[in-house]
DNA sequence: TAGACTATAATTAGGTC
DNA sequence: CGACCTAATTATAGTCT
């Protein structure tokens, strides 16, 4: 009977340069990952998210109890939101303040009234109009990613009583994105030798 | 010379009662989480994020190449936004079209002048308005969430040019945040016995 | 809360299929 | 992309500082 296998080995902690082992670790160590976060949240209660790309684009993702409620308290949790300072000649004064309050979002877009009226005729600069930002620091990525985060705001709103409905009947409420559909955690929480979940 | 230590022990998978137990073991854990995360991207070249809450709600997070640009990146990979259906009766219609195309988020607003003239008048109105979301779902913690996430798209389009000449200069362009500030990830990325890293 | 320490449990690289 | 196999490597519970 002849030895099948050498062990596990060493490897350098580089870049891996061959594409095909790149893609295999890759595989291996985002289900480690997503364990090891399984893990913490059940243990600790913690809320956790894990967003992660694989080197051929595909997106992945491990949430407890959901990708969007955790992102959504980080949004809220941030200390400083983002680190960037503005860029030299944008104008950053209504929302840099930092009052957080209802009222002020209620005030300053009864203050942008005049530039949306005055942008349905100028289409590109509606969106920076609304946010106050200079237009030259647009460009199409950013306002598709405005886009893209009115959506989710808003879907997050409108699916909140439907979300907490789905959760009660699931048997547990940590979300898993392999990329295409939304599969259960289940699947990560396979057992490691002997553990009894 | 006695034995000073029974090493690992093995721990049920289950919520850790005590309290400050679950507080240690979120530590030591997290930073275990962080230190795949960074071996992953180290390896792989892949872009990830990890955002998680201790017991006590202290926001933590780890990304590479930062926290924003996965997250900026995840919001246009995302397959299929959030997956909530639209609660009964909320008109999800415009937005609800997959184009991803600028000229349809111009539209859309057009279309809602009116809706947003009339909200000026009818504050609580507003926002849902402009999300086209029913306003019964609409409560605080949305609106503010809505705040945010401007805030932080538009400082992302805003800061995006300096953000780029920033990362150019760092040793590493991996972003940690331990709660407060944003620390390096060097001090996760302490060489496991051996090595070369 | 954060480090050491250490023995042991769990992970995982590199095979093969 | 998986599953399986194996042994070497790594993570970590418990204890103490």
């Amino acid at each position: 009977m002849k030895k099948t296998s050498r062990g596990r080995q060493r490897i350098a902690m580089e870049a891996i340069e061959n594409a095909a082992a790149r893609q295999v670790c890759f595989s291996k160590r985002r289900a480690g990952v997503f364990k090891k976060a399984a893990e913490l949240s059940v243990l600790c209660g913690a809320e956790l998210d894990v967003l992660a790309f694989s080197p051929s684009g595909k997106p992945f993702s491990f949430g407890y109890p959901s990708v969007d409620s955790v992102f959504a308290r980080f949004l809220s949790a941030w200390p400083a939101p983002p680190r960037h300072r503005p860029l030299a000649g944008a104008p950053v004064q209504s929302l840099g303040r930092e009052e957080s309050q209802l009222a002020e979002l209620l005030e300053a877009e009864r203050r942008r009234k005049a530039a949306l009226e005055a942008a349905i005729f100028r289409p590109w600069g509606t969106v920076a109009d609304l946010l106050d930002a200079d237009v030259e620091a647009l460009g199409m990525p950013e306002l598709s990613l405005l886009q893209r985060a009115l959506k989710w705001v808003r879907a997050e709103a409108a699916g909140r009583a439907e979300q907490l409905a789905f959760e009660a009947l699931q048997p547990s409420n940590v979300t898993v994105n392999e990329g295409a559909t939304a599969p259960n955690l289940l699947e990560f929480c396979y057992a490691p030798q002997g553990y009894g979940f």
